[in-house]
DNA sequence: CTTTAGATTGACGCCGCGTCAAAAAGTGAC
DNA sequence: GTCACTTTTTGACGCGGCGTCAATCTAAAG
């Protein structure tokens, strides 16, 4: 009896991920082929071949939908983030490295990492459910305590400097984020790889900090190649 | 006849524009109010007591008319840019008071600052106006010249450096702008205040960037009651 | 006063959101 | 297999916003 109900709910609960996966991923994709205005609920609903009324059993509202995207989002980004920290060497390099993560991720599905941003707005969380804004709000704190972990750690920098480090590479890293992300006309004004003039400004910045030098980490291509064998990109 | 005429056309003008001006400034109030998603072009006509006819043939959608605030905001920065420039007192110190420049016109304005990244985004580009397209492009490379520009006549700094010197300058700048518009939970991991944290960041940059020090720049209180006083802003 | 060009209006069609009563499917007892 | 009951699914519906356009109004010129 009871082995058969918990079976059966298992077997609901089984149905019901299997289908939120089928929503999501169609979402995914009509983000990409339509872009976020030519994503609407009746779309999803359609593709996904079940009703409308169906969808909203999952997600509460389109907001709901996206924010679950970028939480898978942040999710995986976390995880490089771990990689990136196991396999870097000293603190400069494994900047370098979570650097990349990021760069990475948001290359893996740049329609999700674009809206990272917007799914920060006031706006838009207030028409979230609370359970995802939770779950966003605990990858902000995963990602940021091991950013400032990673700061504190390490030895080759003064305790004072430690916050302001890590500050300042946050926003640094933010910036280019977003400069790619909507790949503003910089080339025009002669920043063609926005990634090389960050990871040289990245530089600078440690140095001002005091951040002992290394040998792989200044070399752009090679810290790249590094990077993609560890994360499994491309 | 040609007088009557040229003042007529000028009347006509004069009133389209006093139109402009009020539609504008009503949709920024309704931005302040109902924020971002309560702005809708019926609300502007009914605000305004035109039709919405009317309103149409002013802007051509709702993306326009967010457009033209973003442009204002844009053209108020470049004019504050200006000001920080002529104030400044050597680059590190031109740095900063520009910096000063852009979150206090985002203080004068927090609704229309925290549409400007949006506005860059390549699907909220297409809706707009080329004549509005370009506008802002102008705006944009009005400003990144003035920075390239500052960096490039001063002394103190080496010609390899001067790119990537306005470049993390930037990006850092640009990051810290996101964190203070959709104000990110950092206090709770000990970032109560991200402006502090960002001149910190930015005084290492330069420090990396080998940028000569000074008195003034240092002194975040000091710096902040000077371009207040030179903006005009409070 | 009449004509006419141009400005203004708001009703209209369309679409997307989110809801909910009704229909369908599932479940279990007999 | 059937019946009664629960749960799930459906899509029609109401609402509201967008952008259009034929009809109406205005005002200037004749």
């Amino acid at each position: 009896m009871q082995l058969d109900q918990s079976q059966s709910l298992s077997r609901k609960d089984q149905i019901r991920l299997e289908r939120e996966e089928l929503i999501l991923s169609v979402a995914l994709s009509l983000l990409k082929e339509k872009g976020f205005y030519g994503l609407s609920m009746q779309a999803i609903a359609s593709q996904t071949d079940y009703s409308k009324g169906t969808i909203y059993q999952h997600f509460s509202c389109k907001e709901d939908v996206l924010a679950k995207l970028v939480i898978r989002c942040g999710e995986r980004l976390v995880s490089l983030i771990d990689l990136a920290l196991d396999n870097g060497e000293g603190l400069r390099h494994k900047v370098v490295m979570v650097s990349w993560a990021f760069f990475m991720n948001a290359e893996l599905e740049p329609e999700t990492a674009g809206l990272v941003s917007m799914a920060k707005s006031p706006e838009f969380q207030i028409k979230v459910s609370e359970t995802q804004q939770k779950a966003i709000s605990i990858i902000d704190q995963s990602i940021l305590s091991r950013v400032i972990g990673l700061f504190t750690q390490q030895t080759d920098i003064a305790v004072d400097k430690v916050k302001v480090g890590a500050f300042g590479w946050w926003a640094m890293k933010w910036g280019v984020q977003d400069v790619l992300a909507n790949d503003w006309e910089m080339s025009q004004l002669g920043f063609d790889d926005p990634k090389r003039y960050y990871f040289e400004s990245l530089h600078i910045f440690l140095d001002g900090l005091g951040v002992k030098r290394d040998q792989i980490s200044h070399d752009f291509e090679k810290v790249q190649a590094q990077a993609r064998r560890i994360f499994h990109v491309n």
